[in-house]
DNA sequence: GACCGTACCAAGCGCTTGCTTGTTTGGGCT
DNA sequence: AGCCCAAACAAGCAAGCGCTTGGTACGGTC
């Protein structure tokens, strides 16, 4: 019993993120979570400390697989357009692992936000931005990407694009994440319109 | 003091729809809403039947306004890049002209379809996507589209890049919405690269 | 000036929330 | 066999929830 008690966490998180991410975090309780793995609400307080400790493990594990996928990214030694389609294909790729925590920061975020124990997700959000601005700027400097539209809000547009994508993406052997993050760099690099 | 009952009425559903937006429906209680306007929380049952109805008159009034909009966009004589545009036009308005209940329906949805009230808005989903998705099959048709890409696919990303501009898009003089749509239309059609 | 209806207050009901407590269970170790 | 202790239960607490109720203040109407 003991030696499988790493797994009752493991699914306790990972039915609390189900829940959390359809429901939203103030809307699931305890009960419900417990419901779920099977054991009573108290039961729970075993393993976390409370329910905010489940959201911020959730959380938290996203973000830190998050930054060291944009950072892999960032050490390569690659142009500009290059970059920007490894973007969205580490956002994505981190989408596919982290289904759950991706939906929950994307509908939460302005809730969590203003819990104390959470105020560390306004610097996550500016690091991201600042990644995507560091590689569009350069794009820009080098003469590949258009100088008319204002990175920052060429940043916000792509990044609803992409990250949004998790509440309707559903990958198929027909159509694999993969082949989205190519429509998804081409729609941005290149356009809708026949040329 | 009757005379003015109207007034308050739109306070409280000014002040709902604020609350409702910025911590989400779940999360705002109906203290805080009653605080809000410096009544006391049983003094809103005067005014609303509950707090669900509040939510409901928000959202509806919003899907209203965006049907309407959208219907005279497709009454117009146009072409399929006119149309596009317009759509991201309309739909900008509407972010504009109901800030708090786009955020509303953005956030929330997921949590409000699944109450028995607010069933309604499965269809409201549907009949916005088959409008553009009109409108993009009928550019794929006169071959202003490129047609590599799922129609689908190309709708959800649009869709979420102009809605979820409601959380970061605050229009100045230097940049209207007018600006925005403008370069929502550009990225899409033309996408970023320099040519 | 008696009456009416609107708008609100004061109090609290029944229920659910996140969480705590004291106790029981049962496999692993000596 | 005897003990240990992680893991779960059973019960329930205080706080907060949406909402209801009975009463009051007061401007408008006849």
């Amino acid at each position: 019993m003991a030696r499988e008690s790493g797994d009752r966490r493991e699914r306790i998180l990972a039915s609390a993120a189900a829940l959390f991410a359809n429901k939203g975090v103030a809307a699931t309780t305890v009960r419900e979570i417990a419901d779920e793995v099977g054991i009573l609400s108290g039961s729970l307080y075993h393993h976390f400390e409370s329910k905010e400790a489940m959201v911020d493990e959730i959380v938290t594990s996203y973000l830190d697989d998050l930054r060291t996928r944009y950072k892999r990214v960032m050490a390569a030694d690659t142009d500009p357009r290059t970059r920007l389609h490894d973007l969205i294909v580490a956002s994505l790729e981190v989408v596919e692992a982290h289904p759950h925590a991706t939906e929950i920061y994307q509908n939460d975020v302005n809730y969590l936000i203003q819990i104390e124990r959470f105020g560390y997700l306004r610097n996550a959000g500016k690091e991201v931005q600042s990644t995507w601005l560091e590689v569009l700027e350069a794009g820009i400097a080098q003469g590949v990407v258009r100088e008319d539209l204002d990175p920052k809000i060429l940043y916000r547009l792509m990044r609803d694009a992409v990250w949004l994508s998790v509440r309707w993406f559903k990958p198929t052997a027909e159509y694999p994440i993969t082949r989205l993050a190519e429509d998804c760099t081409s729609l941005f690099l290149d356009g809708l319109s026949r040329r």
